[in-house]
DNA sequence: TTTAACTGGATAAATTATGTCCTATTTGTC
DNA sequence: GACAAATAGGACATAATTTATCCAGTTAAA
C-alpha cells in the first residue's frame, strides 16, 4: 500500500532532471549524490524511465540522462505506471489479472474507482509545477 | 502499491458477516471454507479486526465472530486502516514517518491529496451497499 | 587508445507477507 | 466435573518481493 522506495528515486531523478534546463545532462552519480540513493540501483531505475520514454540516456564520456519531454508534460501518475510493477489496488485491477468473478464483483467496483480517483489526483500537477519556485506559484493563484 | 491478501481476507469475512442479520455468530472455519482462505492465518485477521472494533469474538464452544457495528457503518476504507500496517502512499505519510523537509516537500503534497482521494472513494460505500442486491440497488437510483 | 558513461544479466541480501504449529484459555453441554 | 468446541497468542517456517551489488559488455568523446 505504498509506493516502493525505487519509484520514489524515479521521482527525485526527475524532480532533479526538471530543475535544470530541458536537454541539460546530468550523469546518474551525479544524482545519487545528491539525491542519496545507491548509484547502481539508481542505473536501473534510470533504465526504466528511460524505456518508458520519459528520459533519454547517452552512453560514453559526457554522457548522462536528459528528459525526453518537457516537465509539464510528467506527472507522478506516468512515473507510478512506469515503476509500479502492477498498479492496482488488487490483483484484478492489474493488466494481467483476472478474477472468474471480476464482472460482478462490487468490490472490484469501489477498488477500481478508488484507484481513479488516485491517478486522477496525481495527474494535476506536473514535474514543472513540482520544481516551481513556490512565491511564483503563489502568485498564479 | 497493491492491497495485502490480508486486507482481502478481511473484506471477505466482512462481506460474509454483512450477509447475516446482524449479531449472527458465524466460525472461522466457515468463513475460511466459505472464501477460501486459510484457516490459521484467517484467524489473525480476524484478531485484527476485533481488536479495532469492527468485530466481536467469542470463545468456547458455539463461539465464533460477529460484527460489532451495524454493516451501514463499516466502508473498505476502515478495514484498509487495520490491516494496512502502514496505511500511507510514501513513507512520510505514515504515523511513524518522518522526513527532514517534509513541511516544504511538494511531492509530499501531491501523495497526501491522492491518498486522501482514494479514501474518500473508499468510503462512500459501506458493506451494507455491498452485499445489497445489485437489483434493489438500482430501484434506489 | 584511453577514459567515462550507460547496458544488461546474474546474483545476493534484506525486508515483508503469508502460512503453520503448538500450547493456552474460554465457554457450552452432558 | 469432564469433555469438546472455539478463539488467543507467541514462535517459527516459507515464500515473495524489494533493494542492492557485481561483473563483463558497449558506446562515445577527447
Amino acid at each position: 500500500m505504498q509506493i516502493t522506495r525505487q519509484t520514489e528515486y524515479a521521482i527525485r531523478t526527475l524532480i532533479e532532471l526538471s530543475k535544470v534546463p530541458l536537454g541539460t545532462i546530468l550523469q546518474t552519480r551525479d544524482i545519487s549524490q545528491k539525491q542519496d540513493v545507491p548509484e547502481v540501483f539508481l542505473t536501473k531505475t534510470i533504465q526504466l524511465l528511460a524505456r518508458a520514454g520519459l528520459v533519454t540516456t547517452q552512453r560514453g564520456s559526457q554522457g548522462g540522462v536528459r528528459l525526453a519531454v518537457s516537465p509539464d508534460k510528467i506527472t507522478i501518475a506516468d512515473v507510478l505506471t512506469v515503476t509500479e510493477g502492477r498498479l492496482g489496488l488488487n490483483v484484478c485491477l492489474t493488466e494481467s489479472g483476472y478474477c472468474p468473478n471480476m464482472n460482478i464483483c462490487p468490490v472490484r467496483r469501489v477498488l477500481k474507482r478508488a484507484q481513479e480517483a488516485m491517478l486522477a489526483e496525481l495527474k494535476k500537477d506536473t514535474f514543472a509545477d513540482l520544481v516551481a519556485d513556490p512565491e511564483k506559484e503563489k502568485e498564479k493563484e
